[in-house]
DNA sequence: ACCTGAACACCGTTCAAGT
DNA sequence: ACCTGAACACCGTTCAAGT
């Protein structure tokens, strides 16, 4: 305690090194929230931790967004930009849709615990704007105009958000458990009398096999056809 | 504070009435954790409330459960079980499946905190096991077996769950904010140039205009075409 | 065997004080 | 104008103590 020997090369601690002013922006608070997200703690994102992250003091954060929920508000139109960043239009309205529908699938699963807390959200940011519209381009270019077009639009982006959002809800969900996400569906599952659950019963190994991205494709291909079916006619 | 008069009728001041032996069981507890969950906050269900709620210590439930986490998976079961309460499967499998969505659809409504918060998650509970059996009776009765009939059966459930469980989330979340679910879409999304937006910018009216049932039928009315698009041949 | 109460580490948010 | 630190009410979970 008294040695003193701390006090020798003089180590130039610095004092906690208050941040200089224009360090903290909107932006890097966001891209630091989305690092805490992607770290592994579905519940993850607090003050305490974006706080370290950004080498700040944690309520520093609050000069710039006004709760937490207004970051994830954030953080959600910042996962729009990560997963339409590089899109371009195809020739095809079909083949635009398809990109835009797995961009998303991506983009929520690679940041699955950040999807989880925002594809409910509407975020009203530039990111948001430039797919709605990119939606409505092709959703024009097949034809369909005024609240015809509209109502497909809520379909298919309703649909893409909903089906992207749930796979990383669970996968974030089954992360934190440390569950393999397929590994439900075991015998735990079927304790019970065969006759009770005939259909059960019958599909009880089948139940296990489950390709997530897969059954995503020919959900959306399913909605795809549907749209082809009720094209409007060319005028 | 030395009056007394708190004294005169004896008023048979109960001590704090402990719980008697076995009125704290997991079905209790799931109905009182269900009711804090519809009392109007989206992140309500703590512990202190749901103790309040039952009339006991808030750490009593720990005897029963072994986390909040845990409670809510109880609580998935139960909303499954509201959801499926009096179904009968019809001669037609796509009016089962039909009918099947549109419980989901409105249980998932009329409890949307619960629903967001448990619509992610495998249960493996009695009630996810009398739903997975009526969903495959119907497919089938379809005429579909083996992993086909597992296909259809994740494209189905994966779908009604996903499309309920976000309209809920977002229900939820206007709900906490006091907004009305429809009243984004607003002028204030639209603060941008024309030409650089055109589509959003010409459809900027009729994007208020929501009716999220009628998308959802929509979207189930798309996956049982393609359903019957695919149906196998008759043997 | 089941319920209670105190305790612990943590969390979102507010606000007066620093620079 | 922007960041910090102390403070407040709350939260999930543990565990020894009651009955």
């Amino acid at each position: 305690m008294m040695k003193g020997v701390e006090r020798l090369p003089a180590p130039q601690r610095k004092p906690p090194a208050r941040l200089s002013r224009g360090t903290l922006t909107r932006e890097v608070i966001v891209e630091a929230a989305l690092r805490v997200l992607d770290g592994g703690q579905v519940n993850g994102l607090t003050f305490a931790r974006l706080g370290k992250e950004l080498g700040a003091s944690p309520t520093a954060v609050y000069r710039h967004f006004s709760s937490r929920g207004d970051i994830l508000t954030a953080v959600a139109d910042e996962l729009i930009r990560i997963a339409i960043d590089g899109y371009q239009p195809s020739d095809s309205w079909q083949d635009s849709l398809r990109d835009l529908a797995y961009r998303a699938w991506r983009a929520f699963e690679q940041h699955s615990a950040a999807a989880m807390h925002t594809f409910y959200r509407v975020t009203l940011g530039p990111n948001e704007i430039r797919v709605v519209d990119a939606i409505l381009e092709a959703i024009h270019q097949a034809g369909w105009r005024g609240q015809e077009a509209v109502f497909k639009y809520q379909m298919y982006s309703n649909l893409v958000l909903a089906l992207s959002g749930r796979n990383a809800a669970m996968l974030a969900a089954a992360d934190e458990a440390g569950v393999t996400p397929g590994s439900f569906w075991t015998q735990e599952y079927m304790p019970t009398n065969p006759a009770e659950f005939p259909y059960l019963w019958e599909h009880r190994d089948d139940l296990r096999l489950k390709d997530n991205f897969a059954v995503y494709q020919g959900q959306v291909e399913a909605l795809l056809a549907a749209m082809r079916a009720s094209l409007p006619a060319v005028s």
